[in-house]
DNA sequence: AATGAATGAGGGTTCATTCAT
DNA sequence: GATGAATGAACCCTCATTCAT
């Protein structure tokens, strides 16, 4: 009973995603979507209010999913160094592996970024306070840490974006060095000249 | 005549444009455009094919737009130190002077970068050659072009997007010092540990 | 269930049947039909993919209903002579009794005419079928079967049309027995000068 | 001046003839039309009220020159056997050399019947005439002229359709002869069965 | 819990027609 | 006389959603 719920909540998780990345969200019907999930076109309200309630508890997912991952990447570093280094090499895999949810999020973040809240569950601030907390400690010289978070996010989500349209060859990790020792720059060799 | 034919094409196209960003393609309909520009429903049709012509002919605008600037600013600079900084800044004055077909561009991407040429009305073409220009001519180490033209690309896009989505204060340009540093960091730093 | 189902779609092929007749088929909305079946718009595509689909099931229905009933009246009948008389017969019945039916394969041949197969289901065929058995058999004397089966089908179907279009008083049937005579006539007496 | 007026106006009549037996009067559009003809859109308008009015001027004319062509055809026979042969020919002529026109006629009557006049500008009441008046001069058995002529009129009418849509080989006036010696059967050799 | 027929508002688009030039 | 930009009603169709089964 209940595990059958579960199994048709999942496929119905599953194939939106891949629907929504495919032809975006606006030009996905239910219809597909139920058709694809093998159920009845009714059985999607069952388990969701809407379709944009099945599009945000996508989006909150994996965009949540990414924030945790990367909080466990800083989390099981013991200094600064390793932290860039595993949390660029996370945010690497993270694209490789699952790049339908990695896209969702991207083409989707202009729907649903007004709705996130800004806690650990957003990439976002973890990324900021990754580098808030680096200042604290005095690892990296001080500045605005926003500006600093969001050139360091740059730093490996447009190359990200360019992987996902095919504009860069082989698995975004395999160039992990070149983000890891870029970011390592700019945040710690500012004001040297 | 002529003159009444051009300033209605406009018309559609201002206030497509501001729709667009505002609500999104898909949720804006005809109907709302053409009452915006105050004309009859049919009329966008006399000047565009189809409302995905119209939201085409947007991108590819406002996108060339984009590429030209910076092209003009490459072209103006003499050394790749000015080029750097000139680019920049013209990227952050586009994002702050006109933040509308900046934001269009980005929201729109997913549904129109397969149809752009990978020639000079491409941004991301414009940045990629001045990259390969300054390593062929020794004014960088060498290295991978397009994984060099991301990350810099990447230094000014995040911190725009979350200007866009008012995650940073003030105009952009106040911060192009920062980015400028930053990108001659990437660029002509690497490999020096 | 099932059953709602199919009643409505068959008030659609009714309502639609009467309007397409009534007004033609491009000039009858899908609003009208919808509205006269007393169903919403939607409704309509649930049991066609689109109008023209309805409008040629409708033309295939009582097409082939003629063709069958032309069969019919053969297969009942044990000589040629007899043959004659009873499928002219039954076509002055068509015609009588469902005029309707009749009319629309009238005015909507010339969209559909291209789609029908040239087998039993195709009056125009059966009426072929019996000239040429009738040849073949002795019944009548040799000649071009498709020359023939014209001219026979003629000698009923413009008396036909003239009665839908009020240009003959009478039901068809009750001059059946001159179409009978002449149909017999220019099949059996040719060459006789 | 006058010349060129009347040069449009036949481009639009001719090009009208072609698109609408081609496409069908509803699925032909205004625009189609005026491009065709090398005119502005606007202009269809100095030379018919309406699309609709075109189009019925087009029936009218060509319906027209069918009944007068028939009519010529029968004055220049000198006796009946040679108004029937004289008039077959004629119609099958028409139909062989003008098969626009002829076609026309026939995929929009449905449209147009309803306004034509019952007189010698209608084919219907030539053919008619030709056999009342065969009838009173004792030419051929009485009999109901609107049934004889129903029929009459079949007997070619029907080859005709079939030719029309390439159900029969070759030039209808190829099979004029069959047509001729069918016309003349049921005409004068009913009731000797 | 699941179904799927029905809904009806709203979508993008076409079209015959008008009128200022 | 001819133009062609503008009109706006009407078109066919899609869609997210509901509810009786």
């Amino acid at each position: 009973m209940q595990e059958r719920k579960i199994k048709t909540r999942n496929a119905l998780f599953n194939v939106a995603l891949e629907l929504f990345v495919d032809k975006g969200i606006d030009a996905t019907s239910t219809k597909e979507i139920t058709r694809a999930a093998g159920v009845a076109e009714g059985t999607l309200y069952r388990h969701f209010n809407s379709k944009d309630d099945l599009a945000w508890k996508l989006f909150e997912h994996h965009y949540g999913n990414i924030a945790s991952s990367l909080l466990k990447a800083k989390r099981q570093s013991s200094d600064f160094r390793e932290t860039v280094e595993s949390t660029v090499v996370e945010f690497c895999r993270l694209v490789d592996y699952a790049p339908l949810a990695f896209r969702y999020c991207m083409l989707s973040q202009h729907d649903f970024l007004g709705r996130v809240a800004d806690d650990d569950g957003n990439p976002v601030v973890v990324i900021h306070s990754i580098i808030q907390d680096a200042i604290r400690k005095g690892d990296i010289p001080p500045g605005d840490p926003k500006i600093l978070s969001a050139m360091a996010l740059g730093i490996v989500m447009q190359p990200a974006t360019f992987s996902l349209y095919n504009r860069l060859e082989g698995s975004l990790e395999s160039h992990a060095d070149h983000f890891i020792e870029a970011v390592w720059l700019i945040l710690t060799k500012r004001g040297e000249s």
